[in-house]
DNA sequence: ATGTTC
């Protein structure tokens, strides 16, 4: 299959997978790209990953992938697919394997004159204080009761113990905190390899990164969200670690075997999937739920440690330093929501692997501060180009079940970087560009290079031009931590 | 992404 051309032109930015493609299509894919990124996209098995997503029972709508769209397990990354909230089928595929793997911004009132001959010293507090790397270990003992209470509660009980203040949940999707979250339906191999990491960055496309506000597109929405041009903010990147992981591998299993055992008709094994509203169905989104909720702790965790970073360096509060949670968003994650899209309407279960969240103005879901100026979408280029903040439109409600991409996506696989680039190529270039780097592993670092990814711009440009959301903000790294 | 093939 050539899949460059299976692409129908629906305008600028939207191509069309149409039903057929693959036998057993239940509806359309289309995917959100410029013309010019085709090449690329069609370079590897993503366009038919789309494509067999729209294979899974229940499915609404199309099946959608974001810019920064790449072959995936199952699902592309980049991929975003609904079904029907009482007839669907949820699938882990269509997740990921780093359960609420998402980003968290920090803003600050510090301005980059204030943070710059202090630089050294606060990236070498932040790699410190956050523990990052494979297999890194968090700097709290939990027991298993605590454990139990992490999956649970999320970010509520990270605050109750003392890792941040109220006022981060409600700038976090969700609370922080995933209801129907029922520990008994994590493995205890899940729960033992999660005791230890919590707390902790991990290793891969995870980071820290300090960064300044290099410009402003929408100064309206950028004040809402604490942000002005000059301000050094912190980005985090960091999921479920290894138990988010080990859930979704017990329950591919399980999935696997309810697919073999109910006869369900799907174009890859990859896909497993069992009905939501089925006893495996619903065990799994409780456990998945304990999965996000350890994430959301983790990111808390590490937000009390960038305050404490910050005091220790500026000898003063984080109250006064102003260090503010702007959002955090989940990339990883399958939630229950309510939408409208073209020939219906109505309750589904919105799977977004390798997506965000982009709720335009109005939705009840989002914090009062927001409500009227709609969500922030935090997206990470890589760890040379820094962020985007951009804000959730009109056209994701009515295009994408409220999604949009979550970062500039890879370009070449981990085994192709390992190949062609050297660590010190990228050490160079990140002191090119003046960017304080603290890295433990330079196998990491390669394959997490710049030249690995694509590029942000063009990816942010298709977002933006298909009226999913709005530009507010760019934000340019000054310093990375890498696990 | 990940105790990178329990």
């Amino acid at each position: 299959m050539k899949w460059e051309k299976a692409f129908e032109r629906v305008d600028d930015h939207r191509w069309r997978i149409p039903k057929g493609t693959v036998e057993c299509m239940r509806t359309d894919a289309v995917v959100f790209a410029s013309e010019g990124m085709l090449p690329s996209i069609a370079s590897d098995n993503a366009p038919l990953q789309a494509a067999n997503v729209a294979c899974l029972p229940g499915i609404v709508g199309d099946s959608l992938a974001m810019p920064d769209i790449h072959w995936g397990y199952g699902f592309p990354i980049g991929g975003v697919a609904a079904v029907d909230a009482d007839h669907g089928y949820i699938s882990p595929g269509g997740i990921g394997f780093d359960i609420n793997c998402g980003v968290r911004l920090i803003r600050t009132d510090l301005r980059r004159e204030d943070v710059s001959k202090h630089l050294d010293a606060l990236m070498d507090a932040l790699y410190l204080n956050v523990p990052s790397g494979l297999g890194s270990k968090g700097l709290k003992k939990l027991n298993d009761e605590e454990l139990s209470k992490v999956l649970e509660y999320g970010s509520e009980w990270a605050v109750r113990n003392g890792y941040g203040w109220d006022r981060d949940l409600e700038r976090t999707e969700e609370g922080g905190r995933m209801e129907g979250a029922d520990p008994t339906h994590v493995s205890d191999r899940a729960k033992k390899r999660g005791i230890p990491q919590l707390g902790s960055l991990g290793s891969g496309n995870h980071f820290l990164e300090v960064d300044v506000v290099d410009e402003v597109f929408d100064e309206g929405a950028a004040k809402a969200f604490g942000l002005s041009e000059g301000m050094v903010t912190v980005t985090v990147h960091c999921g479920s670690r290894g138990c988010g992981h080990q859930i979704a591998t017990d329950y591919l299993a399980d999935m696997g075997k309810y697919v073999r055992d109910n006869d369900v008709r799907l174009p890859d094994p990859q896909l497993a999937c069992a009905p939501l509203s089925s006893d495996i169905g619903a065990r799994y989104f409780s456990a998945m739920s304990c999965g996000a909720n350890y994430a959301w702790a983790n990111r808390q965790m590490i937000t009390h440690w960038v305050r404490e970073s910050f005091e220790k360096v500026f000898s003063d509060s984080a109250e006064s330093l102003g260090i503010e949670m702007v959002y955090d968003v989940a990339h990883n994650i399958a939630k229950k929501e309510r939408h409208a899209w073209e020939g219906g309407s109505g309750d589904v279960l919105v799977h977004r692997k390798g997506a965000t969240r982009a709720f335009a103005p109005g939705r009840p879901e989002l914090p009062m501060a927001y409500r009227d100026v709609g969500q922030p979408v935090i997206v990470p280029g890589d760890m040379s180009t820094g962020t985007y903040v951009l804000v959730g439109a009109e056209g994701a409600m009515t295009q994408s079940f409220g999604s949009s991409c979550h970062g500039a996506g890879r370009e070449m696989s981990r085994k192709q970087a390992v190949r062609t680039i050297r660590a010190g190529d990228v050490k160079r270039e990140m002191r090119d560009r003046s960017i304080v780097l603290r890295s433990g592993s330079d196998a990491s670092l390669v394959e997490e290079a710049p030249s690995a990814y694509k590029d942000l711009e063009t990816v942010v440009d298709v977002v933006v031009g298909a009226g999913l959301t709005g530009k507010v903000a760019r934000l340019t790294p000054i310093g990375v931590v890498k696990g």
